[in-house]
DNA sequence: AAGTACCC
DNA sequence: GCGT
């Protein structure tokens, strides 16, 4: 009964496991800005679709801004300077990406926190992404946020062992999950995107994912 | 490896 | 649905 009370909360904490917690709604105002943000980062680094050490193709499309952007690639998983795509360095971080990032950390307790990468996910219908840890960061004393907008996702929280039971948490447009702490490297991932129409975004969902990375 | 196939 |  608690989760189902949970669901309905809005513009409110909501401790998941300690270390993470769900800011629902936290992006709601400056959605808008960051999506026309988003616009001028794709202009110069458009979405791709990455491929795994194993060979096959993400079914999320994928981009980033920042100094370092995370890259898969048959050789492996890395942080890089660099699109390889451009050739040249990922677009600047927007200033409403740095104000969103570092206030949902300061809402969750991690004061201070400063991106340097800003990996941009787009899911359309069917889209998913297996539950996993992020572990290519410098500093796992550095917190996880991660910024929904567009349709929802059925969101996998799990914890340190893959074995670990996960919840399944709804996460809707504006909603922020920030990680960190005894948390930072629980497993997660999300459920196959149903199909839908947002008016902002269209037939999509967007994620933000917020790291400092370097 | 953030993926798939296949097995129990 | 889980492990490999």
């Amino acid at each position: 009964m608690r989760d189902l009370f949970e669901q309905e909360e809005e513009g409110l904490s909501i401790p998941i496991v300690p270390g993470a917690v769900l800011l629902r709604g936290f992006a709601n105002d400056i959605a808008q800005q960051l999506l026309g943000d988003l616009e001028r980062v794709l202009a110069s680094s458009p979405w791709r679709h990455m491929t795994t050490p194993g060979g096959f193709r993400m079914s999320v499309a994928m981009t980033n801004c920042g100094t370092l952007g995370w890259v898969s690639d048959r050789t492996g998983y890395r942080y890089d300077r660099v699109d390889p795509a451009s050739g040249e360095p990922w677009p600047a971080m927007p200033a409403t990406f740095l104000q969103l990032a570092a206030q949902a950390a300061a809402a969750a307790g991690f004061d201070r926190f400063v991106p340097d990468a800003c990996l941009v996910n787009r899911y359309e219908a069917g889209a998913r992404l297996s539950l996993h840890q992020d572990r290519d960061e410098r500093d796992y004393a550095q917190p996880i946020v991660s910024a929904s907008l567009g349709l929802p996702a059925t969101f996998l929280f799990g914890g340190i062992r893959r074995a670990d039971k996960s919840r399944r948490l709804s996460l809707a447009h504006g909603d922020v999950v920030v990680w960190g702490g005894p948390a930072r490297l629980s497993h997660h991932g999300i459920l196959p995107l149903k199909e839908g129409e947002h008016p902002l975004t269209g037939r999509c969902r967007i994620n933000l994912t917020f790291r400092k990375a370097g």
